[in-house]
DNA sequence: ACATTAAGTGATT
DNA sequence: AATCACTTAATGT
Protein backbone atom coordinates (compact mmCIF):
# COMPACT_ATOMS: atom_id res chain seq x y z
CA UNK A 1 0.00 0.00 0.00
CA UNK A 2 1.22 2.89 -1.23
CA UNK A 3 0.57 6.92 -2.43
CA UNK A 4 0.41 7.14 -6.03
CA UNK A 5 3.55 8.53 -7.69
CA UNK A 6 4.10 9.55 -10.56
CA UNK A 7 5.23 6.82 -12.33
CA UNK A 8 2.03 4.79 -11.57
CA UNK A 9 -0.02 8.51 -12.19
CA UNK A 10 1.47 7.86 -15.96
CA UNK A 11 -0.02 4.31 -16.50
CA UNK A 12 -3.36 5.29 -14.45
CA UNK A 13 -3.58 8.24 -17.15
CA UNK A 14 -2.74 6.01 -19.70
CA UNK A 15 -5.84 3.34 -19.28
CA UNK A 16 -8.54 6.28 -17.13
CA UNK A 17 -8.00 9.31 -18.28
CA UNK A 18 -9.94 9.84 -21.18
CA UNK A 19 -13.17 7.98 -18.71
CA UNK A 20 -13.10 10.83 -15.94
CA UNK A 21 -12.72 14.36 -15.99
CA UNK A 22 -9.75 16.27 -14.59
CA UNK A 23 -10.87 17.18 -11.52
CA UNK A 24 -12.09 13.56 -10.56
CA UNK A 25 -8.61 12.52 -12.05
CA UNK A 26 -6.71 14.76 -9.65
CA UNK A 27 -9.06 14.08 -6.69
CA UNK A 28 -8.24 10.07 -7.51
CA UNK A 29 -4.55 10.51 -7.63
CA UNK A 30 -4.39 12.42 -3.95
CA UNK A 31 -6.96 9.87 -2.42
CA UNK A 32 -6.71 6.45 -4.13
CA UNK A 33 -3.45 4.31 -2.79
CA UNK A 34 -1.75 2.07 -4.91
CA UNK A 35 -0.79 -1.72 -4.49
CA UNK A 36 -0.46 -5.24 -5.71
CA UNK A 37 -0.98 -8.37 -5.46
CA UNK A 38 1.12 -11.46 -6.46
CA UNK A 39 -0.14 -14.49 -8.74
CA UNK A 40 -2.55 -16.37 -6.93
CA UNK A 41 -3.52 -14.12 -4.13
CA UNK A 42 -7.01 -12.81 -2.58
CA UNK A 43 -8.37 -9.65 -3.66
CA UNK A 44 -11.17 -10.05 -1.80
CA UNK A 45 -12.93 -13.14 -0.31
CA UNK A 46 -16.41 -14.64 0.44
CA UNK A 47 -18.28 -12.92 3.32
CA UNK A 48 -14.87 -10.08 3.67
CA UNK A 49 -16.43 -6.39 4.38
CA UNK A 50 -15.43 -4.05 1.54
CA UNK A 51 -13.87 -1.15 2.51
CA UNK A 52 -11.88 -0.09 -0.65
CA UNK A 53 -13.00 -0.75 -4.77
CA UNK A 54 -9.73 -1.53 -6.88
CA UNK A 55 -9.16 0.38 -10.07
CA UNK A 56 -7.41 -2.55 -12.06
CA UNK A 57 -4.00 -1.24 -13.76
CA UNK A 58 -2.53 -4.34 -14.55
CA UNK A 59 -3.05 -8.41 -14.55
CA UNK A 60 -6.53 -9.85 -13.69
CA UNK A 61 -8.68 -11.07 -11.56
CA UNK A 62 -10.70 -14.07 -11.43
CA UNK A 63 -14.06 -13.71 -10.26
CA UNK A 64 -15.47 -16.68 -8.44
CA UNK A 65 -18.63 -17.92 -6.49
CA UNK A 66 -19.26 -20.85 -3.88
CA UNK A 67 -22.44 -21.89 -2.31
CA UNK A 68 -22.69 -23.57 1.24
CA UNK A 69 -21.41 -26.65 0.44
CA UNK A 70 -18.54 -25.47 -0.91
CA UNK A 71 -19.25 -26.05 -4.53
CA UNK A 72 -16.82 -23.21 -6.77
CA UNK A 73 -18.13 -21.66 -10.14
CA UNK A 74 -16.13 -19.26 -12.17
CA UNK A 75 -17.94 -16.25 -12.78
CA UNK A 76 -16.02 -14.04 -14.91
CA UNK A 77 -12.38 -12.43 -15.16
CA UNK A 78 -11.84 -8.24 -14.30
CA UNK A 79 -8.32 -7.00 -16.04
CA UNK A 80 -6.78 -4.17 -17.19
CA UNK A 81 -9.47 -0.54 -16.84
CA UNK A 82 -12.04 -2.77 -15.12
CA UNK A 83 -13.43 -2.52 -11.34
CA UNK A 84 -15.51 -4.63 -9.49
CA UNK A 85 -19.05 -2.92 -10.20
CA UNK A 86 -20.86 -5.25 -8.45
CA UNK A 87 -19.08 -4.31 -4.95
CA UNK A 88 -20.27 -0.76 -5.23
CA UNK A 89 -23.37 -1.28 -3.68
CA UNK A 90 -22.04 -3.38 -1.36
CA UNK A 91 -19.90 -0.94 -0.51
CA UNK A 92 -22.52 1.29 -0.14
CA UNK A 93 -24.81 -0.20 2.16
CA UNK A 94 -21.63 -1.58 3.85
CA UNK A 95 -22.47 -5.13 3.31
CA UNK A 96 -20.28 -8.26 2.78
CA UNK A 97 -18.52 -9.78 -0.14
CA UNK A 98 -20.36 -12.49 -2.57
CA UNK A 99 -17.35 -12.91 -4.21
CA UNK A 100 -13.98 -14.18 -4.23
CA UNK A 101 -11.69 -12.36 -5.92
CA UNK A 102 -8.14 -14.42 -6.66
CA UNK A 103 -5.69 -12.97 -8.72
CA UNK A 104 -4.67 -14.26 -11.65
CA UNK A 105 -1.29 -13.08 -12.00
CA UNK A 106 0.28 -10.08 -10.98
CA UNK A 107 -2.23 -7.40 -10.36
CA UNK A 108 -1.39 -3.60 -9.55
CA UNK A 109 -4.34 -0.98 -9.28
CA UNK A 110 -5.59 1.56 -7.13
CA UNK A 111 -7.98 1.50 -4.18
CA UNK A 112 -10.48 3.98 -3.48
CA UNK A 113 -11.95 3.91 -0.17
CA UNK A 114 -15.94 3.53 0.20
CA UNK A 115 -16.60 6.95 1.30
CA UNK A 116 -15.77 8.26 -1.64
CA UNK A 117 -17.13 6.37 -4.12
CA UNK A 118 -20.81 7.99 -2.81
CA UNK A 119 -19.24 11.45 -2.76
CA UNK A 120 -18.03 10.96 -6.19
CA UNK A 121 -21.61 9.40 -7.66
CA UNK A 122 -23.22 12.84 -6.71
CA UNK A 123 -20.06 15.16 -7.83
CA UNK A 124 -19.06 13.69 -11.13
CA UNK A 125 -21.02 13.17 -14.17
CA UNK A 126 -17.76 10.61 -15.74
CA UNK A 127 -18.07 8.94 -12.21
CA UNK A 128 -21.54 8.15 -12.21
CA UNK A 129 -21.36 6.74 -15.81
CA UNK A 130 -17.87 4.91 -15.26
CA UNK A 131 -19.92 3.06 -12.62
CA UNK A 132 -22.99 2.30 -14.40
CA UNK A 133 -20.79 1.20 -17.23
CA UNK A 134 -18.97 -1.27 -15.19
CA UNK A 135 -22.09 -2.69 -13.69
CA UNK A 136 -23.52 -3.46 -17.45
CA UNK A 137 -20.14 -4.74 -18.92
CA UNK A 138 -20.81 -7.21 -15.70
CA UNK A 139 -24.18 -7.83 -16.13
CA UNK A 140 -23.54 -9.08 -20.12
CA UNK A 141 -20.47 -11.30 -18.81
CA UNK A 142 -22.82 -13.23 -15.87
CA UNK A 143 -25.19 -13.45 -18.62
CA UNK A 144 -22.96 -15.16 -21.14
CA UNK A 145 -21.73 -17.04 -18.37
CA UNK A 146 -25.57 -18.31 -17.61
CA UNK A 147 -25.55 -18.81 -21.47
CA UNK A 148 -22.50 -21.39 -21.78
CA UNK A 149 -23.52 -23.28 -18.37
CA UNK A 150 -27.18 -23.96 -19.48
CA UNK A 151 -26.87 -24.47 -23.31
CA UNK A 152 -23.13 -25.52 -23.57
CA UNK A 153 -21.72 -28.86 -23.39
CA UNK A 154 -18.31 -29.36 -21.16
CA UNK A 155 -16.34 -29.38 -24.21
CA UNK A 156 -17.38 -26.25 -25.39
CA UNK A 157 -17.25 -24.70 -22.28
CA UNK A 158 -13.32 -25.78 -21.82
CA UNK A 159 -12.70 -24.26 -25.33
CA UNK A 160 -14.03 -20.58 -24.10
CA UNK A 161 -12.59 -21.14 -21.35
CA UNK A 162 -8.90 -21.73 -22.91
CA UNK A 163 -9.68 -18.57 -24.86
CA UNK A 164 -10.68 -16.49 -22.24
CA UNK A 165 -7.54 -17.59 -20.62
CA UNK A 166 -5.36 -17.27 -23.40
CA UNK A 167 -6.99 -13.45 -23.90
CA UNK A 168 -6.34 -12.56 -20.10
CA UNK A 169 -2.89 -13.55 -19.64
CA UNK A 170 -1.45 -12.38 -23.16
CA UNK A 171 -0.08 -15.63 -23.33
CA UNK A 172 -0.51 -19.00 -25.75
CA UNK A 173 1.39 -20.74 -22.94
CA UNK A 174 -0.94 -20.97 -20.01
CA UNK A 175 0.52 -22.36 -16.98
CA UNK A 176 -2.02 -24.24 -15.11
CA UNK A 177 -3.01 -27.60 -13.69
CA UNK A 178 -6.06 -30.05 -14.78
CA UNK A 179 -7.26 -29.83 -11.45
CA UNK A 180 -7.16 -26.04 -11.69
CA UNK A 181 -9.61 -26.01 -14.54
CA UNK A 182 -12.06 -28.32 -13.82
CA UNK A 183 -12.62 -26.49 -9.96
CA UNK A 184 -12.86 -23.12 -12.57
CA UNK A 185 -15.79 -24.93 -14.18
CA UNK A 186 -17.03 -27.25 -11.59
CA UNK A 187 -16.36 -30.85 -12.60
CA UNK A 188 -13.82 -33.23 -12.13
CA UNK A 189 -10.32 -33.23 -12.95
CA UNK A 190 -10.10 -36.95 -14.67
CA UNK A 191 -13.05 -35.34 -17.27
CA UNK A 192 -10.72 -32.35 -18.11
CA UNK A 193 -7.46 -34.40 -18.70
CA UNK A 194 -9.95 -36.12 -21.05
CA UNK A 195 -11.50 -33.51 -22.95
CA UNK A 196 -7.90 -32.00 -23.22
CA UNK A 197 -5.96 -34.83 -24.60
CA UNK A 198 -8.69 -34.71 -27.27
CA UNK A 199 -8.11 -30.97 -27.96
CA UNK A 200 -4.77 -31.68 -28.35
CA UNK A 201 -5.60 -34.76 -30.90
CA UNK A 202 -6.90 -32.77 -32.98
CA UNK A 203 -3.72 -30.44 -32.92
CA UNK A 204 -5.53 -27.42 -31.36
CA UNK A 205 -3.35 -27.60 -28.49
CA UNK A 206 -0.40 -29.61 -26.71
CA UNK A 207 0.20 -30.65 -22.89
CA UNK A 208 2.64 -30.55 -20.67
CA UNK A 209 2.98 -30.59 -16.71
CA UNK A 210 1.40 -27.74 -15.65
CA UNK A 211 1.10 -26.19 -18.96
CA UNK A 212 -1.21 -25.87 -21.90
CA UNK A 213 0.18 -24.06 -25.28
CA UNK A 214 -3.10 -22.86 -27.60
CA UNK A 215 -1.65 -23.73 -30.89
CA UNK A 216 -5.17 -22.94 -33.06
CA UNK A 217 -8.27 -23.81 -31.23
C1' DA B 1 16.11 -42.92 -2.56
C1' DC B 2 11.63 -41.81 -1.25
C1' DA B 3 7.36 -39.12 -1.00
C1' DT B 4 4.30 -36.13 -3.22
C1' DT B 5 1.74 -34.26 -6.87
C1' DA B 6 0.13 -34.03 -11.85
C1' DA B 7 -1.60 -36.46 -15.54
C1' DG B 8 -3.20 -40.68 -18.40
C1' DT B 9 -6.48 -44.53 -18.90
C1' DG B 10 -9.77 -48.63 -18.64
C1' DA B 11 -13.82 -50.03 -16.55
C1' DT B 12 -18.24 -49.04 -14.28
C1' DT B 13 -22.37 -46.37 -13.34
C1' DA C 1 -20.12 -36.88 -17.52
C1' DA C 2 -18.76 -38.67 -12.97
C1' DT C 3 -16.29 -41.89 -10.09
C1' DC C 4 -13.07 -45.54 -9.01
C1' DA C 5 -8.97 -47.64 -9.22
C1' DC C 6 -4.68 -47.93 -10.83
C1' DT C 7 -0.40 -46.48 -13.57
C1' DT C 8 3.15 -43.44 -15.17
C1' DA C 9 5.82 -39.36 -15.05
C1' DA C 10 7.70 -35.27 -13.10
C1' DT C 11 9.20 -32.74 -9.07
C1' DG C 12 10.52 -31.84 -4.36
C1' DT C 13 13.21 -33.18 -0.06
Amino acid sequence: MAKITKTIEAKFSKYFSHIFEKTLFEEIIDIGIYSSLNKDEYLIDIGDKLTYIPLILKGAIKIMREDEKGNEILLYFLERGDTCAISFVNCINVKKSLFRGVTERHTEFILIPVNKIEEWLVNYKSWREFIIDSYHSRLIELAKTIESLTFLKLDERLVQYLEAKVKIMHSKSLNISHQEIATDLHTSRVVISRLLKALEKMHKIELGRENIRVTNL
